[in-house]
DNA sequence: CCCTAACTGGACCGTCGGTCAACTTACGAT
DNA sequence: ATCGTAAGTTGACCGACGGTCCAGTTAGGG
């Protein structure tokens, strides 16, 4: 079990990070600087959170945790119920809008990450995609396409997008890109 | 002008790269390194490339120099000429074959590069098949697909693939969705 | 109340990318 | 041939980074 003090500083390190990573450049949120942001010391980050990677992995955790809800058990065109092709497009409609939401953040945990493709996270979203790609037309390779349009995410190109605010441009061309492909 | 010796240290540098690079995990090629390898001191290396991001772009372009020939200037398929889809296709069949023969290099300029979309290399084959989408098919958004396209060729996907020996598969299944959009 | 396992903090470590001032050298002009 | 100088070279040095470690503190079940 986790102490109750232990469980008060993860929140306060994890609060703390967002704080730093919304209103900073992401190189400059060091281990060092979420420490003091927290008022913790350096070493209680390390043993809370391992190494920065896995600081950054909880943070994103945190962020997509309702999405993984939705998509396991909350009603259609994002949960189970709906045509495999409706799923999939709502499926990356919801992943733009919490990507562009929580940009510095993924893109933080992005670059601490030693490999994406492995990543759990990465790993749920690859199932997903894929199964849905498979149910709707079998023909298709759709580990690889899964591979493809997720590629599509990488954080540089939120950002561009984000920057010009051509958000919900990124979303319909995305959308328009999967479904065509399904067709 | 170049003076001669400061042109064989460039070569040098290039060379002791590419081999650490083949030969050493990436995060092991320091800049020291390189410079114990090519033979020469640390501030050399900084005085001929400015940085890391300089010293692996340098590198990226040497191995890219062909490629940019024979789109700009070559037979077609992938030179002027033919029509706008097939020299689609036959660009990314390209930059897949030319990906995978450099992937380390790649995934070294990747690293090392502040804003990947805005480095000279993206910006000219973001253009190039921006360029070919709209004249393949005037109703899309051609400037939007073809970052998307693009975004399927980072590095960490090539290792993927390449680990496994499958990169015939990748390159078949990006030609398929290449064909697939322009339809 | 007390024992101990869990937690905490920050000095410390090796390494990194990058700088700089003192020194050396190539080479065009004379 | 020689020489002045612009160009090139070097490695000690710098601040910052992610990560470790252990001596000291504390929560909380028995």
């Amino acid at each position: 079990m986790e102490r109750a003090d232990a469980a008060r500083n993860r929140r306060a390190i994890l609060r703390a990070t967002e704080e730093l990573l919304s209103s900073h450049e992401l190189s400059e949120v060091s281990m060092d600087r979420v420490a003091a942001a927290a008022g913790v010391g350096k070493g209680t980050v390390f043993h809370r959170f391992g190494n920065r990677e896995g600081l950054m992995r909880a943070l994103v955790e945190s962020r997509i945790e309702s999405l993984s809800l939705a998509v396991a058990s909350g009603p259609p065109p994002l949960g189970p119920g709906a045509p495999p092709a409706s799923r999939l497009a709502a499926f990356f409609d919801a992943v733009v809008e919490l990507a562009t939401r929580n940009v510095k953040v993924m893109a933080a945990f992005e670059q601490a990450s030693t490999d994406r493709l492995n990543s759990p996270i990465y790993l749920a979203w690859h199932a997903h995609v894929s199964g849905l790609i498979a149910a709707a037309s079998p023909s298709l390779d759709a580990d690889l396409i899964a591979h493809l349009l997720l590629g599509s995410l990488h954080s540089d190109l939120m950002l561009r997008f984000l920057k010009t605010g051509e958000t919900d441009r990124l979303a319909t061309g995305l959308r328009s890109m999967v479904t065509t492909l399904l067709r």
